[in-house]
Parts: C-alpha cells; sequence; structure tokens
DNA sequence: GGACGCTGGCGAAGCGCTTCGACAAACCGT
DNA sequence: ACGGTTTGTCGAAGCGCTTCGCCAGCGTCC
C-alpha cells in the first residue's frame, strides 16, 4: 500500500505514543521534557502510554532537533605511568554522575589526538568535553580553547585563562605529608615520585605534589630530596637503597607512585629498617591502596571520586551556559594510619607538631 | 528575511558543501559513503569543499537517517576483586579496535544494570553492545538475547546459546601452568586465586582457571590445593603460610591475583623461601606486571589487548549481519622468566617433561 | 538504428524528535 | 457581558542526513 515503505524500526515512536494517548506529538514531547504546562489528566493519559508501550526516544532525533545530544565525551591517558587505578575511579565517578545529570559518556582515548577531539565535537557527537592527565604544557588546551564546545580539565596546565579545571591540591597534599612528618619529629625525609617519564612530560601533579614537599621542607628546616621513580621493583630497590646512602639520617618517605608502595615497603623490610619504627612513609595513593598495605599506610588520597563528580557537575554547569571558576582545587587530608611514628631520639610532643616549630 | 530562522549551528552542513561544490546533497553523501559510484572529477570536487569548510557530518542526523549510529556500548565492571589494569587494557583496546572500524565508544558501568543497557539500545544510542566480566549465571545474559542489538560477551557465562563470547581460554591456562611446574618437577603446588567474592559470584575465569589446575594436577599425579585470596597483604600472608603449613611439601605456586603477587613474594622473602630455588611462582596477570616483579614472573599473561580486538571485530560482523562464532577461546602462552626453576632434589631432564610422565 | 544496459548525478521523501506560533477554552476583573 | 490573560493543546516546520527512484547521456549489440 505505502509507496516507499523502508522497514519500521520495531520500536515505538513519540508518534506512536501520541495515537495511543489520543494527543498530539508535540504533547507528548512537552510531557517527556516538561517545558510547558500540561494538565494532570494529559501527562497521565500520556505516561500511561509510555510505559505500556515501552517507548523510549530516539537519541540521534533528539539530538537532531535539539541540538544537544545528552552525552559527553571523556578523554582518558593511556600512557606508561599513569595511575591505572586512579583513572578507573575517575572514569566510574564520571559515567555515575554524568548518568545523574542524564548524560552518557562517550570514551575517547589521548591517543586519538586533537582530530578526535575535532571529529567529536563538530559532529556533534557530544556537547562538552572532559579531558584528564592535563600537562602543565598541554597541546590539547589550545584545542579546547578553539573547540566551541564546554570543556573541563581535571588537572591543570600552566595556563588556566579561559579554562575550567578541577584538581587535588597537590601542591598542598606535598605540604601536608611534610607538615605531618615534620611534627613527628623527622629532619630528614625523601620524596620517591612517579616515574622520570610523567616529570619530563610536565604533568601537573607530579610538579605541583614535589614543589610543596621541597617548600614546606624549607620552611620546617627539614632536608629533603626528590627522586623520580620507575615501576618496577627492582627499580624501586635501588632507589631507596641509594636514598639512604645519599641521606644516612633518613627517617622518613614520602611516596606518590601506587605502583612503587608495595616493592618500597619489601625493599625496607629487607633492608632491615622497620615500619614505621624506623622509618615512617606517607603515602600519596587511593585510600584502597593504603588500606590493603601492611601496616597500613598514613596517606593522602586523591579523591578521584569527588573530582569527578566536580568535573561533572561544572560541566554540566557549562552546558548550561552558566559561569564557573576557573580553577577548583580539592583540600587534600591525611588519614593517620600506622606507617608514620615519631623519629627516634625525637620524641613527640603532646600537640604532636612541636617539633615542627 | 527567513520567516522562522532558529540560529544556525555554525558548522557547515552537507547542504554547505554541495553548495560550495556546485553538485546536489545526494551526491555529497555518496561521495562520502561510497555507497553508489561518484566520477573521479566530482568526488575530487566534494572532498575539496569538505575539507575547504571544515565539513563534518552531523552524527545524530546520520544516526536518525541511516539507522546506526556508529556508536558500541562498553559495559565495564567496577566491583570489588576486579582487576583494574587488565580491565583498563581491555578498554583501551576497544577504543581503539572500535575507532579503527569507524565506531565509537559509550561507556556504561554495570551499576546502571538492566535498564541502562535497555535505555541505550531502545534509544538507538548504541549499535551493539561490548559487555566484560560476564558472571556463569549472569543476570544480563536473558536481557542480551531480548535486547534486540548485537552483543559480545567478554568471559564465559554457563550457558553461550545464541551468544557471542570472547575469553581467554582459563582453562588451558590453569593447565599450562600445571604442566610447566609439573615438567620442572614440582609435585605439590598451590593456586592462590581471586578473592572470595569473585568465586561466590560465579565469575567464569576464576573458577575455569582452578578447574584446568586441578585437572591436569590430577592428570599428572601433582598434589594441588586451591584458596582463594583478599588483595590486601596482611591476608596473602596468612594464606601463604597457611598453604605452607597444609602442604609441608610445597614447592610451587600459581598466583592468579595482580595484587597479591607483590605481597606474596615479600612473604616469601620474609618466610625465608627463595624464588625460584626453593618455591617457583607462575603468574596469570599483565605481562607488565610479570615484568615489573623481581624476579621477574613467569606467566601466563592476559591478552587484554588481543581479546578486546577479537570482540570488536566479532561485533563488527554481527553487526553487518554475519554469522559470528558462539564462543571464541584464545590460546594461552606461558612466558618463561625467572620465577620457575626445577623442584629441589628433581634435576629437570634435558626434555624438561620426563618428571611428568 | 532502435532496444538495451551502464554510469553519474539529481530531487525529494523521510528518519523521529523539538519547538514555535496559533488558538480555543477557561478564568479574571469590572 | 465584555476585553484581557492564562492555560492547555495542536499543527507544522524544520534539524542534517541517507536512500530510493528516476533520468539523461552514452556506448553496445545485433
Amino acid at each position: 500500500m505505502s509507496g516507499r515503505g523502508r522497514v519500521p524500526s520495531g520500536q515505538p515512536t513519540i508518534a506512536d505514543v501520541a495515537r495511543h494517548a489520543g494527543v498530539a506529538v508535540s504533547t507528548v514531547s512537552y510531557v517527556l521534557s516538561g517545558k510547558r504546562a500540561i494538565s494532570e489528566l494529559t501527562r497521565n493519559r500520556v505516561l500511561a502510554s509510555v510505559r505500556l508501550l515501552g517507548y523510549h526516544p530516539n537519541a540521534g532525533a533528539r539530538a537532531l532537533a535539539s541540538r544537544r545530544a545528552n552525552v559527553i565525551a571523556l578523554v582518558l591517558p593511556l600512557r606508561s605511568g599513569i595511575q591505572v587505578p586512579v583513572v578507573m575511579q575517575f572514569a566510574t565517578a564520571v559515567v555515575t554522575s554524568a548518568r545523574g545529570h542524564d548524560h552518557d559518556v562517550l570514551l575517547l582515548t589521548s591517543d586519538e589526538g586533537p582530530q578526535g577531539l575535532h571529529r567529536i565535537a563538530a559532529g556533534a557527537l557530544v556537547d562538552g568535553v572532559l579531558v584528564m592527565d592535563v600537562e602543565l604544557h598541554d597541546v590539547r588546551v589550545p584545542l579546547l580553547r578553539g573547540l566551541g564546545r564546554p570543556s573541563v580539565l581535571i588537572g591543570l596546565p600552566a595556563e588556566t585563562d579561559g579554562l575550567t579545571c578541577v584538581d587535588l591540591d597537590f601542591h598542598r597534599a606535598g605540604q601536608v605529608c611534610v607538615e605531618h612528618l615534620a611534627g613527628l619529629g623527622h629532619r630528614s625525609i625523601a620524596l620517591l615520585g612517579a616515574p622520570a617519564a610523567v616529570y619530563d612530560r610536565g604533568t601537573g601533579f607530579a610538579h605541583r605534589t614535589r614543589a610543596g614537599v621541597v617548600e614546606a621542607a624549607a620552611r620546617h628546616g627539614v632536608e629533603a630530596v626528590a627522586l623520580p621513580c620507575e615501576e618496577n621493583a627492582a627499580e624501586v630497590h635501588a632507589r631507596v637503597v641509594e636514598l639512604f646512602a645519599r641521606q644516612p639520617e633518613l627517617s622518613a618517605l614520602v611516596v606518590q607512585n601506587e605502583a612503587a608502595v608495595g616493592p618500597v615497603q619489601a625493599t625496607l623490610a629487607a633492608l632491615g629498617r622497620r615500619v614505621p619504627d624506623d622509618v615512617s612513609v606517607v603515602a600519596v595513593c587511593p585510600d584502597q591502596f593504603a588500606e590493603h598495605a601492611s601496616p597500613r599506610l598514613t596517606s593522602v588520597p586523591v579523591p578521584a571520586e569527588e573530582i569527578g563528580r566536580q568535573a561533572v557537575s561544572l560541566l554540566m554547569r557549562k552546558l548550561r551556559d552558566e559561569p564557573t571558576p576557573q580553577v577548583t582545587l580539592l583540600e587534600p587530608r591525611l588519614t593517620v594510619r600506622d606507617s608514620t611514628a615519631a623519629a627516634t631520639g625525637a620524641p613527640v610532643p603532646h600537640d604532636g607538631r612541636a617539633a615542627a616549630r
């Protein structure tokens, strides 16, 4: 009968719902979007039809007509030296929060590079972009500025004009670790950091933590050295040995490298140095890691969940054209567990800080 | 002038390209899709215009008209006890291969559950679905069957009728580990497995590996016990101690738990048992892990990349309505490194297998 | 030299949705 | 009882693309 007759998709359309409920297509649309007042009666009839037919709006059609896809892009790093579990936590937090805002998440990997971003944005596949693992001088930053779509960075580039960035205040995190150790009477500490490659490509969090450690150490009159560290057990071992050779007085370690945490503990054990009796250890790592180590580690957790949530919520605000702060830094919290104790021969005063004065 | 005049989107449309190239819209479409023959001359004119105007087809419009979104969904597990780095490797492999097939990847988390899948599929946001971390009796399996969209599972449920599944042959992997150890003369071995929760929820790979180990051990006359193992250092320590108490003769360990690998080595060291001199260790874990341990671990890697690629390629085949095998199992390869050696008092015969006969 | 088949291109009809303007009907104050 | 607001609903015009059917031109084959 029908002249053209492409195969119908099987899924009910808004027209089916309208017909079933005995109203106009536009009425169904308004019921679903709430953008115009609809009488209680009509609304209920429509909603009943929706449920009965199992109607789900077609995403493509919706995107086309409304010019918003309700999808955001998440650009994940895939390089060496990334903190895999942290990244996963971010990703899941982002997906979960995005769903809470009625958005889905499209996964992009850094290695498709700028053109990937461009394709996605120009094709209107996504409404906005979330970029992780930003470097100090990230090539994607100028791109994002000219993308024509809202974006939020997780991490802090050197120049934040016109951007929206969220991150843990790693500078402060470094300070907090040192302050804790100084308060326990430690006078010689070391930062065992991320792999050298991470520093080399100017990843913000590594540099900022190091700066925080160095600065706070100076302020508290604590001797401190910072060393990058690869992620394999042998290398960690070598580094730790090297540290004790360079600083015989060394009594505390700040470790910012998930993969190194285990080997560090193993190495210290092998060297006959007990934690925390002989050496205190503070880690900057996910809580889960710190909990699972033995002894349980005093740590500054990276609040991946919280950062992810914030990032999404900032992006949503940008999508609604609301103003957003340029930089949002989360305050680090240090959780004291079993891996830090007063330095030998420097008993902690009762307020736990005197030694740092 | 124009009566209605919504704001134009800014992006050039196919009509702009057509006008610029002096051809019909449909011609541009055919040039881009290659679905009809277009003369060299016209094609080049069109392509030039496309580049010049920076044209990118609108994803929503394309999806609406063609009834295919060129997006696939990837459902990632987010529960405890998952092997985070492996999951990440999967994810990146999937994204990369999907891009190679001109598709993007939408990230879903298991915890949005069945309705998430349903929403996505019914809304035509995605053309197909990739599901990871499938359990033996997964609730999503019936859902997938009735989803009306092609899907591929990574992992193996108990019942595979009408499905398409890819996975490493973990049963074989278990066997391979045992065969290697038996060949080295070990007569008493243990499998230190995933956390108990993983077995409890019936995750295929854990069960299959255990079965493979047990079966091969029986066949080779090797004594074997299998123990689940939590992912924290203290627990690992306890388990290892327990194992040696139960099997005084124990001379080799198969470890299928990334997070446990480090602690196992630490514990053995603490117990004064050298690897591989006193105890051999085989791990089922990503190569990277095995490489970074010290000593470097003999291992059966989980070929996440390869599995991801296969999964995508199978899904693409299904999208094209081509038949696909129900189950695709990848053959495990064992890489010998420095953590396995001949059992004490059982010198390896020159062909390395006699002890197993 | 007309029937035939190709090739290359065009026009138009949707795909399923949102949104704008129009417009009855109900409600208000006077 | 009559203009002026709301309030609730409808119709229709696209959003930007794909795809179907059509046709003009051109070589081919008896």
